[in-house]
DNA sequence: CGTATATATCTTTTT
DNA sequence: GATATATACG
């Protein structure tokens, strides 16, 4: 076969490539390393990859897997992938980990002494009963707060050991020593209860391999080609799953940039990228260095400033094109504080605007949720409509888990973190004293609560009121439980609700939020309307797919992190807050010195490379954090930028920033300081005055931070009563809202 | 058992 | 400054 029959039959998709890519598509012997910096096409090789294992018959569909972290990722590759070569994508093992793990783990559960309907449970979930289990071992809840062994656990499992792979110089002193113990109890103590959580589904299902040979050959000879995405964001559990997986054909395909790990405090662990050629004998890398995305200038100042990193494989981004030019330098500005950066962003999003820019191409990104703060209420103020991504999640709320938990127990009895959940939710006079007799009793008994709760009605063991009142609880899920094949189940989740008397508990409430809350629980019950046939299968995917994908409506400015802003892409890119202490951030910092500046820049990098024409970095020399101010320096990352590609264009006057090029330091000039605690106290005292004093007659138009505009209607002291443009009419507290 | 006040805590958050 | 928990009281 020449050369020229190939090509004279290939596909747009293939011809399409650049060489490197093309060479990386075609690469599907062995292990390869795809190192593809920001904007290099890296999806379209994952795709055009998988297309052509394919479309040339290497592999039939089932035999390949790839593997992602989001599903939004996972969803796009396999949108692609079909539009390309048909329904044949649709047998395509695509997921992230956790899904391809799930879809494992249930078909093998038995082996691991699971049943296959196991739950998923959630970090809410964990800490009550790492909680539940330190207060049994007498660890005072106090002094060693869930949260410090919940992380160390965390961790462990995601270095893939499990309880009895620990090892002593792995033990650390936290909770006087007795993290391993309290490890083993909830391990145990899951597994009764038949769950799961987020780093058992990867734990498991290594255990399921090791101890199965016959499994993991099963699994080994199915999967002959092995796609990875991001794969510098991997952890050890992950890499150990993928080796495992990838044994008998050792066709694994990793694409990753180690200049944008960013997940370390996940246990990402950069290494697994680093080391990739010692860890895959005969493992080929390709660079993708081409960058699609942004201008010259964008590309240089981010090249700049990611050499300073030492850790790292080394690559350098340059424009693909010759057309795409230098173009504007990146604009460097220093501001006197938050407000003013906020207002000076803002006014700059309005330049671009009135030249033809449109919002939906303009992003914020915040190094820290707080910030986010500051640009809302200018943005609301000027009336510019704005979207936030990575903000409170549906299934997060407070009212859908609690809505999920009573599913959940309805699903399966011997789920004791739901029972205790809503046991008294709403208020049914079954507080502790009854929670702790039902839970002694199945401790006893070996029985799940609920079913303890079954016997215990049945003994004289509680006072009358309590005990009637729990045998009418137990007699609503046995109700619920036999209805569960028969009925459709946003009807039988309608039912729950209603009949449990939780729907109405927040009816009857006359908090600001009750109402929102009742529309999310409706929603709710439309979504396993619209989406779901069985409510175990809904169950599972709220536990998998915990994100909100919010359709890009209308022409708004995007605001978000930057570990939110990974993989997207903006023509104007402002990125604020660069200062010392929170990029890099101090607590970071403190935990892990060097290695968090290093991923630190690579956030900053990351930042950078989101941006197509234009960057707008920008610092603020006070800022008020926990309520008190704070100076601080401009970040070591802005000295760090190239001078050749940044355009230093802080306002000359009292209180801007001044530079000498020869130096390259940085100073505030006079007005900037403010070391003098006086000052400070009167900063304060202005701040508190402004809030507190605003009047606000009826009739005006206001705004409220959950529930936007609306105009006041009824003024009854400090209780406003107001017509909100979206919610409806709420009663709210003055202080609430604000005028405008 | 439920409600009202006090106090600690506050980085990022793909699943 | 705002929020979620922990304690004291009714």
């Amino acid at each position: 076969m020449t050369q020229e029959n190939t090509a004279a039959i290939e596909p747009s998709w293939l011809t399409s490539l650049n060489p490197e890519q093309y060479e990386a598509v075609k690469t599907t012997d062995g292990a390869l390393l795809v190192l593809s910096g920001a904007g290099t096409g890296k999806t379209s090789v994952l795709v055009a990859r998988m297309a052509y294992i394919l479309s040339s018959e290497l592999a039939r569909p089932w035999n390949c897997m790839a593997v992602t972290f989001t599903n939004r990722a996972a969803k796009e590759m396999g949108e692609r992938l079909e539009a390309m070569i048909g329904s044949a994508a649709d047998d395509v093992w695509f997921g992230t980990f956790h899904k391809i793990c799930v879809k494992i783990l249930r078909r093998h559960a038995g082996l691991l002494g699971f049943e296959s309907n196991f739950t998923i449970i959630d970090t809410d979930d964990q800490l009550r009963l790492i909680k539940r289990i330190m207060i049994e071992e007498g660890l005072d809840a106090k002094e060693h707060p869930a949260q410090g062994a919940h992380s160390i656990i965390e961790r462990w499992k995601d270095k893939g050991l499990a309880p009895d792979k620990v090892s002593f110089s792995q033990v650390s002193e936290y909770a006087a020593g007795k993290t391993l113990t309290i490890y083993k109890k909830y391990q145990d103590r899951l597994r009764s209860i038949n769950a799961m959580d987020f780093g058992d589904l990867l734990l498991h299902c290594l255990t399921l391999f090791t101890k199965n040979q016959e499994v993991l050959a099963k699994y080994q000879n199915q999967f002959r080609y092995i796609l990875v995405d991001e794969y510098q964001d991997t952890n050890v559990s992950q890499y150990l799953w993928l080796r495992l997986l990838a044994g008998k054909h050792k066709n694994i395909c990793c694409v990753g940039d180690d200049d944008q790990s960013i997940y370390s405090w996940r246990g990402a662990e950069i290494e697994n990228i680093l080391r990739f050629e010692k860890d895959f004998a005969g493992a080929k890398t390709i660079r993708l260095e081409r960058n699609y995305r942004s201008t010259g200038h964008i590309l240089g100042a981010a090249s700049g400033l990611i050499s300073h990193n030492n850790e790292r494989l080394g690559k350098t981004l340059r424009v693909a094109s010759a057309d795409v030019g230098d173009g504007e330098p990146v604009q460097v500005r220093g501001l006197y504080d938050a407000k003013e950066e906020a207002r000076t962003v803002i006014n700059e999003i309005e330049n671009l605007y009135r030249t033809g820019s449109s919002l939906s191409q303009i992003a914020i990104l915040v190094r820290a949720g707080f910030q986010m703060r500051e640009f809302e209420e200018k943005l609301v103020s000027e009336s510019v409509s704005y979207r936030v991504i990575g903000g409170p999640r549906f299934y997060e709320r407070m009212e859908i888990r609690d809505a999920m938990a009573y599913l959940r127990l309805v699903v399966q009895s011997s789920d004791d973190l739901a029972f205790e959940r809503i046991i008294n939710k709403p208020k049914r006079g079954l507080g502790d004293a009854t929670v702790s007799k039902v839970r002694e009793l199945a401790g006893k008994l070996g029985f799940s609560m609920l079913m303890a709760a079954e016997r215990i009605v049945e003994t004289d063991e509680l006072k009358p009121k309590p005990r009637n009142t729990l045998r009418g609880f137990v007699e609503d899920f046995s109700r619920w439980k036999a209805y569960l094949d028969d009925i459709p189940s946003s009807e039988l989740v309608a039912m729950v609700l209603e009949e449990s008397g939780y729907l109405d508990m927040w009816r009857k409430d006359k908090a600001p939020d009750a109402a929102g809350r009742v529309e999310n629980l409706k929603e709710l019950v439309s979504s396993i309307e619209e989406k779901f046939e069985s409510l175990p299968e809904f169950l599972e995917h709220v536990s998998l797919v915990m994100e909100n994908d919010e359709s890009p409506d209308g022409d708004k400015i995007t605001l978000m992190t930057l570990h939110a802003a990974k993989g997207l892409e903006f023509d104007a890119v402002f990125l604020t807050g660069w200062e010392e202490g929170l990029i890099p951030h101090n607590k970071a910092v403190e935990e892990n010195g060097t290695k968090a500046i290093e991923e630190e820049r690579r956030l900053a990098h990351v930042g950078i490379t989101r941006a197509r024409k234009r960057v707008f970095i920008s610092f603020a020399a006070n800022r008020c954090i926990f309520g008190n101010w704070q100076n601080s320096l401009p970040s070591r990352f802005v000295e760090e930028l190239p001078s050749e590609h940044i355009n230093i264009n802080s306002a000359s006057g009292l209180y801007g920033s001044s530079t000498t090029e020869k130096s390259g330091t940085w100073s505030w000039s006079g007005g900037g300081k403010w070391k003098n605690t006086k000052t400070q106290q009167n900063k304060k005292d202005i701040w508190k005055i402004k809030t507190s004093k605003g009047e606000i007659p009826t009739g005006s138009r206001i705004f409220h931070q959950k529930f936007g505009y609306g105009k006041v209607m009824e003024a009854d002291g400090d209780k406003l009563e107001i017509a909100f443009e979206k919610a409806g009419r709420k009663k709210i507290k003055a202080s609430f809202v604000e005028k405008v």
